[in-house]
This record gives C-alpha cells, structure tokens and sequence, in this order.
DNA sequence: CGTCCGATTGATGGGACTCAAGATTTGTGG
DNA sequence: CCACAAATCTTGAGTCCCATCAATCGGACG
C-alpha cells in the first residue's frame, strides 16, 4: 500500500500543518501554546493502514490528531454491525469527546497509513485553562463536529441512498479542496465501497449500483482510489449540497444554492 | 395545552435548575458565575408550543437553554423535508455551536410549552474567558451532545425501524428518570408518531405499525402522552440499548449488558 | 500461480414507503 | 355543553427501494 499524502507544497521548514493552521484560523492561542503543539506534531506517530488509532472501550490518556493520510470514527454495535460515525482528514481532531469521556464509546482506525499527533490529555486541559483562546478553539472544533454529525443524521434519516453519496461525495471533495488535496476536480479518495456503505447505512451492492448509476449520468468517475468529478454542479443538486456547514476558508470552488 | 413540568421536588428556594445541576456535577464553576447564571434562569422566556426558540438562518445573539418543557433541534432540507437531530429536556443547551457559528443552521423548536433562559453570547464567552471551570463544563456539554449525535446516526444507519424506535424510547426514558420526571416505568413523552418518525427517518404510519407491535408483545403502551413501559428489560434489549453513552448521574434504573 | 480483497452482476425477497380512507382524539367557538 | 374543525392515530392495499444471497471477475501480491 503506497499511500503519500498530498501536500500543498514542500516547504523546508514544518511542512503544512492543517492541525495549527485551522486553530490559528479559528482563535489566536499564545505563541507558547503553538510551539507545544508544533513541537508534539514534529514528532508524529506513524500508524498503518486499517490499524486503529483509538480502541473504544479502552482509557486512553491522550487526545489523538490526524497529521496526514485517511481515518474514520467508527461505532460498532452490539451484533458486530459497524458505523462510521466520520471520516478524518489531516489537521482533524479524533477524539475530541474522549477528553471528558474515557473510556471512548468510539474507535479511530486509519482507513490509510497516517500521521498521527498524541496530546496528553492532562497537558491539553492544562493548556486549555491557560489559554483562553486555545480553549475557545477546543470549542470551535466541537461546535464544527457537532454541525457535521446533524448534517450526517439529516442525510441518513431524509435521503435515499442516491443523493446520501452523492452528499457524502460533495463534502468530502469540499473537505480536501480546502486541505489543497485536491487537483481540480479529481482527487484521491482511499475508500472501499463497503467503507462508504458503513458510513451511509447502506450496502456494499447497492452503494456499488447507484456508483455505477452517477457514472452513467456522467457525474462522477472512480478509477481506482481516484475520484473524479465530471458535473460539479449536477454532483451538488443531486445531493442538496451546500458547503456553508462546513465552515471552510476561501474559495472551496462552488457557489451558494440561490 | 395544560403542560405542567413535573418537578421532583417543591423547595421554598430556587426550585431544581437542571442546567445549574448538570453544571456543577461535572464541574465547579465559580460561585459569580453560578450566581449570574441563576440570576438568568429565574426570569425564563415562555415559550409557547409548536413555536421556534432558533430559527436556522436567522443570527442570534442569545446562547437558549430550555429550563423545563421539551424541545427539539430540527434541520430542514431543501425539498423541505424535515429532521429533527435531538430532543431537548430540561436542561439541556439548545444552541451550543451557534456561540461559534452564526447564523444557525438548525431549528429549535418547542414541542410543548416551554421555559427558556437566554444567555448572551457576549456575556457567555466573557464568563468562560474568565472561568477555567465553566468553560471546561461547557465543552463537556459539546462532548456529550457529539456522543449521543454519534449513537444517533449509528442508530439511524444500522438499525431497523423497531430498534431504531425502542432505543430512542430508552433514550428518553433514562433521560427522564436521570430528571426525575418519571415514575417508576412510565413518563409524559409528549411526542407525536410523526415527530418520532421525523427524528428516527421512518414515516408516521411506520411508526405507529412498530408501536403496535410492540404493545401487542407487552413491552410498551402509549396512552396519549403518556408512556408506559411494561418491559423494560425486554425494551434494552430490543433496542440494544446501554445507558452508559449518556454519562448520566446515579441511578438510572439499569444493568450494564453483560 | 494461487490467494485474497474489492468490485461487479443477477435473482429474489422483505422492510419501509406511498396513497387513500376512516376512526379517534383534541381543540374551539357559539 | 354541544357542534364542528383540525390534528392525530389507525388500517389496508399496492409498490419500490434496498437488503440479502450467491456467484463471478479483476487486480495486487507473495
């Protein structure tokens, strides 16, 4: 599995950290507080492909962040049925709610091989209590979870299954295009059609029948864990999608629904 | 509509403040803080049913906490079907993320007769700038929303429509109990078929179908608003249901799932 | 070259939706 | 206090979306 995450560019010096960058956008924590992180992210964990990152169930003293490559949250039931709750892309906080309550009711697995930064926990609510701006930035990024998870709710309980991956497709392409891991209208998607199928509530056939039907539509083409967009628009309006929720910077390439 | 919110107890003093409670029991505010809090709380907005407390779309400057009466966050899709993400009891912060995003892109509504405090987010921010705990406390809130949002899609994704509605009723049931608005086995869930169908993304007369089922095998009656669990454990069980998610004080009737 | 994983295809069945009508409850005004 | 209106609940018949089961195909890899 060859997996290289795709930066924006090479910079000799900390190469693009979308983790300090969001928080830096949201809220100005003090500079001491930015070189703690900057300095644990410097030293990340390599975690491989389809190993997990957070074991619901188990303590864990520290709070995990995705540095580079594909992770999800996932939920597993009773009967073995699996959710995936979210899907993590680089600068995004794992498990954010597992600072308030452990053991984690959710597991983190890297869906790609990751890059993955360990924050004590005591050392975050300690810097939380110091910083008020970093704090107000913890919440920030609980708030954007919460906004995320309605939408997800909303999509599982109103559509069908046609425009729920559509949508899902639409954020996900929104998500990357704002990381720069985005070429145009292409971009890589390292997911399984049964992993998109446990993160809509839907089966591996059917999401691979209805793939196939947006395809014969001309509006998007998989080639591998290549993803294509053929009708951006058309992609959109199949799926009600609207970027606003994600509250993402700059240009994400799309207009507002009129 | 004679709704009256069921209190535990008639103190002389300030009666139970749920939201105070919540506070203080996973955090220690400081006493100003507290006592502005209360200070809000003893002046209630009234809020009658079926009106909105949040109109998505519409910027607010309050940051609403219901005191006592149910309400529930509701997101609207384009083609206007509706969704509600939550239902909120007493105590319960309606608008937590929209301290950060503003205008809000969910509803809240009330779904009876309602007491709401309002909290100016200027006053908010200010109060958790200056107190560690109470800002602490409140990303606790966000937490435990993100975990029972993430039970909910788990729910809505993998469930058939009888766990689906069986879990939410052990849900509200347990949330209840934890308020002490239960007794024993039954509980005033003032609920419509169609507004359990629109939380749980069935249709109304599915609902009502499922309902029956579970009445004719002697788990549970609805009489009016009234709920009446004749089976408790036989409901969990249906519904796959474990109250741990919910991190809810005390007694709440129930055995971990061995 | 055989194995494994993921994508694909077909046939079949069922859970949930839709449509439509009636029963029951709730609310309202005279 | 009754009559009427409006919700809400209930029931039935028909349909369809999506799940299930089962097999095949293709590429990656050791």
């Amino acid at each position: 599995m060859s997996w290289q995450p795709a930066f924006t560019q090479g910079h000799t010096r900390d190469r693009t950290n979308q983790f300090i960058g969001q928080l830096r956008r949201v809220s100005c924590p003090l500079p001491e507080t930015l070189e703690f992180l900057q300095r644990l992210c410097r030293e990340p964990r390599r975690v491989c492909a389809k190993s997990d990152i957070v074991l619901s169930g188990t303590p864990s003293a520290y709070l995990h962040i995705v540095l580079s490559g594909w992770a999800c949250r996932t939920r597993t039931l009773a009967d073995g049925r699996r959710q995936i709750t979210a899907f993590l892309l680089s600068g995004d906080i794992c498990d954010l709610d597992n600072v308030f309550f452990d053991p984690p009711g959710e597991s983190v697995s890297a869906l790609t091989e990751c890059e993955v930064a360990a924050i004590p926990k005591a050392r975050l609510r300690d810097l939380a209590r110091r910083d008020a701006d970093f704090a107000e930035a913890l919440g920030w990024f609980a708030a954007h979870d919460k906004v995320v998870l309605g939408a997800r709710i909303a999509s599982l309980g109103q559509r069908p299954a046609q425009e729920r991956i559509a949508h899902l497709l639409c954020e996900l392409i929104t998500r990357l295009r704002a990381r720069g891991e985005a070429n145009g209208d292409s971009c890589r998607v390292p997911l399984t059609q049964e992993q998109l199928g446990e993160a809509l509530g839907l089966t591996t056939v059917h999401v691979n029948r209805v793939l196939q039907g947006l395809r014969a539509d001309n509006v998007v083409v998989r080639d591998g864990d290549r993803l294509t967009i053929l009708d951006w628009e058309g992609l959109q309006a199949i799926g009600c999608f609207s970027p606003t929720y994600l509250h993402l910077p700059g240009r994400t390439h799309s207009q507002p629904i009129a």
